[in-house]
DNA sequence: AAGCATTTTGCACCCGTGTGCAAGATATTT
DNA sequence: AAATATCTTGCACACGGGTGCAAAATGCTT
């Protein structure tokens, strides 16, 4: 009952304009199986089944269908990314990388934008619905408490905190080693001769961050025994963060000014220049220097000149994937080191 | 045969970690089709089945399968966004939006970075294999050469350019009217009394944009018989930019330069505005000034104050959802129009 | 050339849900 | 109360491919 009809066009499921596998399979005059073998790396199948199968499929577009595959099989090689930060660009920089990364290495990616923390959980649904592998989170709106409530009640293979470290262990939480970053920060702050730093942090709902915070406080606090000032800005949003140390600085005596601006982010770093230079009428570094955090590309234009961390994302993204790639479900935690990238802002 | 059995965590199917509607059936005692059709909205169900459906539900945590749904049905649900131009800004901004209004409509998507324009099947290929209800392409790679390639050879059921407008008739276009903005911009420029405009265009790939160079081209010669210079940068990078207009321009003598740059859009723009001011040491807008287009979000920034041309995004993107929604699959090409933010750079 | 090891192929059954139809239940009419 | 109209529910079959096992085909040894 061969079939020796190697037409193109040739369809025998009229329903959906797909070809399917058993198209591939009476055109070629395999079995349906063969033809998935043919699509699958260390398949038993002959050479000579092989070739007479892609290239049946070839002529009739034939590609397998990752919905039947996953269904099937029980990992769908799709991952979910969750952000809600897209006014930090450093954000489009994360989601090159990834994307790109992911591709590479036969991953898809599904993109969610999580508004606020009470979609939080909406946005988890999103990612369930599709049955993902994987839920990837990259942003400030998952504290401890949502991501405690999302693994309890619903069953994530893998729940993944992309360039941001956390405490909670049902969280693989993938990021550059904050303590240590901040440190050569603090280090370089103090070895340039800056004698008055202050603070710019983030959203107070972020745990990780805070640490940066906090580390650097603390290490000031025992190099000098001076409490350095500090400030949060409700988003990392340079607009905002530009309101707010314009207003913050506008009153001080020059005398009670910092001499630089250590900043959680870049995003926070850009909108303090901003305000640094156009409403204070300061120059930057002399009067007031500024360090941030991400390396965006801004950091490049000589606008900025912005001397920041920079996070190893390639070496970042090709982990998630090892992680992804890995039967394990626990330990899998890693801290990166990345390299504080001077420029003329500090 | 009913089980009362209501108790949270019953499961009846062992491998998979996923509750599935057989087992919310047999908890709410009824059968798996009421099921789906307590989720489905007018389903033809009673309102105390649906009420008994959804507590089951609620209570073992049952979220239906959008992978099985897809392959019982034949539409998913999924977009697939391609995008190639990571270096231009206003794609995270495109890409907040559309994530945005398509997930408020029901609507996933998936978003694959294509490299270049060879990577171009590849990427194509991505979205073929989850058999996703439209492909959207935003970027430049995608010339007319391509798009037909990928209709003729493979079933998309939907292809539509975002942003951007193309002459291809397989193809459904959402953009800005590019022809009226470019003239609208064209006009302000003469309004203002600038008398030697320079036209700063972007990869000549790219067919639609080439339109709006010619559109301000012949603008200004039909109107002062004078013909606007120009040059092209190969990709859509500010430094790029920087480096091209500061090569071009530092020859000229003071009488032959430019008095406003018109660029293709913002990334080229911000570039300019860099090179004028710190390689060329001129200002802006006085020596010459520099008009954009996209308004990303530096355009607000201080350092900048671009002049720009903003696109309606949000409109955009909630036509695209009538399109995803929509029977139809020709005639929906639409322009639309935006506007002129007129800030301090021209 | 027969006997055995190994590779290659076909197949039954399963993944979880949608669709149209027919049977069952309920509401409405006369 | 019987007869009809309407709503609600259950079911067979389909969607396209993965998995493990057994049958068939091939290769190798002596």
């Amino acid at each position: 009952m061969k079939s020796e009809n190697g037409v193109i066009g040739l369809k025998s499921s009229p329903s959906t304009g797909y070809v399917t596998a058993d198209d591939v399979a009476t055109a070629a005059g395999v079995s349906r199986w063969t033809v998935n073998r043919a699509f699958k790396k260390d398949a038993s199948i002959s050479a000579a089944a092989r070739a007479k199968v892609l290239l049946a499929a070839e002529t009739l577009g034939y590609v397998p269908d990752l919905r039947a595959a996953s269904l099937a099989s029980d990992h769908s090689n799709l991952v979910a990314i969750l952000i809600d930060d897209f006014a930090n660009p450093h954000k489009l920089v994360m989601l090159e990388r990834l994307t790109r990364v992911l591709r590479g290495r036969g991953w898809d990616m599904m993109l969610v934008n999580t508004l606020d923390r009470d979609d939080a959980e909406p946005a988890l649904m999103n990612a369930r619905r599709r049955r993902v592998d994987a839920t990837i989170l990259i942003g400030i709106q998952f504290d401890d408490e949502v991501l405690e409530a999302a693994h309890k009640a619903q069953h994530f293979k893998k729940l993944i905190i992309f360039a941001r470290s956390s405490e909670n262990k049902d969280t693989i939480s993938i990021s550059v080693d904050d303590r240590a970053a901040t440190l050569e920060i603090a280090e370089y702050v103090r070895d340039r001769g800056y004698k008055t730093p202050f603070y710019l942090a983030g959203p107070r709902t972020n745990s990780a961050h805070l640490s940066r915070k906090e580390t650097f406080l603390d290490f000031w606090a025992k190099e000098f025994g001076v409490t350095c000032d500090s400030v949060a800005v409700p988003a990392y949003d340079s607009i905002l963060a530009a309101d707010i140390i314009s207003e913050t600085l506008s009153n001080k005596p020059e005398n009670e000014r910092p001499d630089i601006i250590v900043c959680e982010n870049d995003a926070l770093a850009l909108g303090a220049i901003d305000a640094i230079r156009h409403r204070l009428g300061l120059r930057v570094p002399d009067d007031i220097a500024v360090i941030g955090f991400d390396d965006v590309p801004q950091c490049e234009s000589p606008n900025y000149r912005l001397t920041t961390y920079r996070q190893p994302l390639m070496d970042m993204a090709n982990y998630l994937v090892d992680v992804l790639e890995s039967s394990e479900n626990s330990q899998l935690d890693k801290t990166f080191m990345g390299r504080l990238v001077v420029r003329e802002s500090a």
